[in-house]
DNA sequence: AATGAATGAGCGTTCATTCAT
DNA sequence: CATGAATGAACGCTCATTCAT
């Protein structure tokens, strides 16, 4: 029996499994949040996870730690899928896209807007971190769109984020798109004034 | 067994008071509405109209009952000032105000939209009455104030009715008054080319 | 159908089914209470009685509410007991067999003196009932036995009361009915000196 | 497999290690049910240890197993503390201040008591171990203030110990002190009758 | 017809105990 | 052997709904 530096464990590192546990949660809320709302009963996330009540417990002593972290992992997969819109198509397709990913984030956070405005401590550094993720990647693909002459960027990011959150429409993704793209254009036709 | 009229009130009098029961607790069920949401409890509504919890079961024994009761209320109120306004103001005004009205239903009643989707079949005719009664209001508001030459009345009932639901902010009425303004300006300015 | 005052429901009386079912739980919490300690789930308690958790909750909305008033119950049928035994027995007798009252008052008040000791602001007024209650009673024992000249009463309620408390062994009502008798043996003895 | 010393720790080495752990945990938990009572969450004790709950498991299986070790250990220190009062004071002196040590004990015991009585099978050694170990300490306490002619030892063991568990009041220790002072007393007054 | 007491299912949450690492 | 993550039964409590009065 040979004892090397492989062998003894790391007890820092974070253990796989429970790793994996986490994922199978958020993504679980993330679901469970989309279909019922952010009050939805714990129980259900935690049999949509297939774990014990206390899993979740452990990982997210407080509800609204949950929320917290489900809306922050959307939110981060939104801004890395602007990087990618990025790389892949020219500039103006990405926005177009992007937006798409963006209305597709407000259609499944039903709770986010009463979340924010709940006046519950928990949520105060909400709102700020969605500008501060999603603030450059609007700048970001309005400055690209606009070097490239397909629109003139004359809307700030803050504005572009309102409108997007008030006008999608969870249940009617056909409108939602439509909508989009009447933004888009309105920002490409003042680009030939 | 001997009736006099002192033992046996008028039916028409026994019905009085039930009416008045059936609007206490209309009106007691909105303004909780308005405050709580839909899911508050039932107690607090049958605290605040001052009855019995029977005496609200016995009216609506379903609470999906209650909360279409009122929905129907709120839509009747909000069509019938569509009338008192339109004679008192001039068409543009008067669709303005009225979109006001309009504004007011969505941000008082937040679960609304939740129910219209809910997929209970308790709330399956709600979306049918909210167009029966609400179309004909927009179309003749729009339509007079085109006849009036104020407007250009190129946006179907369904659209305004649509895009007035998911523009409303309950937490920011200055947001949704200048986005219904916009609304108006952008029917106007069409008008003119 | 003739209208009498006796067919008038008295509307501020309590409805009788609903003090038995308050005797019923006061009674079944008492047995509880006796048996496992004031820490035993409300469900034994509601089991034993045979109603909803609900019920519990409506008349004692807190735990020290029910506590309390099983406490306040049996301080009540403990003080009750001395004017029958005052009634039926010598002086001497009614004294010895009271504090026996006494005795198993406290031998099924498993958690009298830790919730007193609790600080929990819900029993602050529980340590001043005991006193109000019972003072009196043994000073009416003491100073009958003492006009009779069975005892010279030269001990005072609280010592007395105190002393009850420290010397009873709940689960050895021998030893404790022998300690009774020490004690007022001790009082009888010193009446002759 | 080869075996050297750095591979293959000597057994007793080991051994040590883990009698520390059974040591902290028992001195980890004798703090916590003193404070807390018996019935404290397994997870303070494990915190104050510093140690895994799969450790405390490990060496206790049942709770209980913990329970009756700490008693047993805190039974023993006071036993061996008779000893310890014992050469250095005088008979009378020795017993006064041991009854102190075993008032402590009491006092420290919340649920000593309950555990005795409570008809678990865990803990129906714990009453025989109980009167093995302090049974004769009593009586050598008793046996050497009588020979010294300080007392007249006519109160068994047994029954010493009883009222010394009845009359403990872990709120009041001036009291107990008090009380202690009075038996010893007592035992000393007849001495010269 | 009105009242409000009673019911009991269902939720959030804790924590003793097990077991993968 | 130690760790601490996971389990899930059990509890306190709420509240929609029923039903005796």
């Amino acid at each position: 029996m040979t004892t090397g530096p492989s062998e003894e464990p790391a007890p820092h590192r974070v253990r796989r499994d429970v790793q994996r546990n986490l994922d199978t949660l958020l993504t679980a809320a993330a679901d469970v949040f989309a279909a019922e709302g952010v009050d939805a009963p714990v129980r259900r996330i935690t049999e949509k996870a297939g774990v014990g009540s206390g899993t979740l417990y452990r990982h997210f002593p407080q509800r609204s730690d949950l929320i917290v972290a489900v809306f922050r992992r959307e939110i981060d997969a939104c801004v890395d899928a602007a990087t990618a819109l990025s790389a892949q198509y020219e500039p103006l397709e990405a926005l177009t896209l992007w937006l798409g990913c963006l209305a597709e984030f407000f259609a499944t956070k039903r709770g986010f807007k009463t979340a924010l405005h709940s006046g519950d401590p928990a949520y105060e550094n909400l709102p700020a971190y969605f500008m501060e993720r999603f603030g450059p990647v609007v700048e970001g693909l309005l400055t690209a769109a606009d070097a490239s002459g397909d629109i003139r960027a004359d809307i700030t990011p803050y504005d572009l984020l309102r409108t997007m959150a008030n006008l999608v429409d969870p249940e009617d993704s056909a409108y939602t798109r439509h909508m989009i793209t009447l933004i888009v254009n309105g920002l490409r036709y003042r680009s030939g004034s």
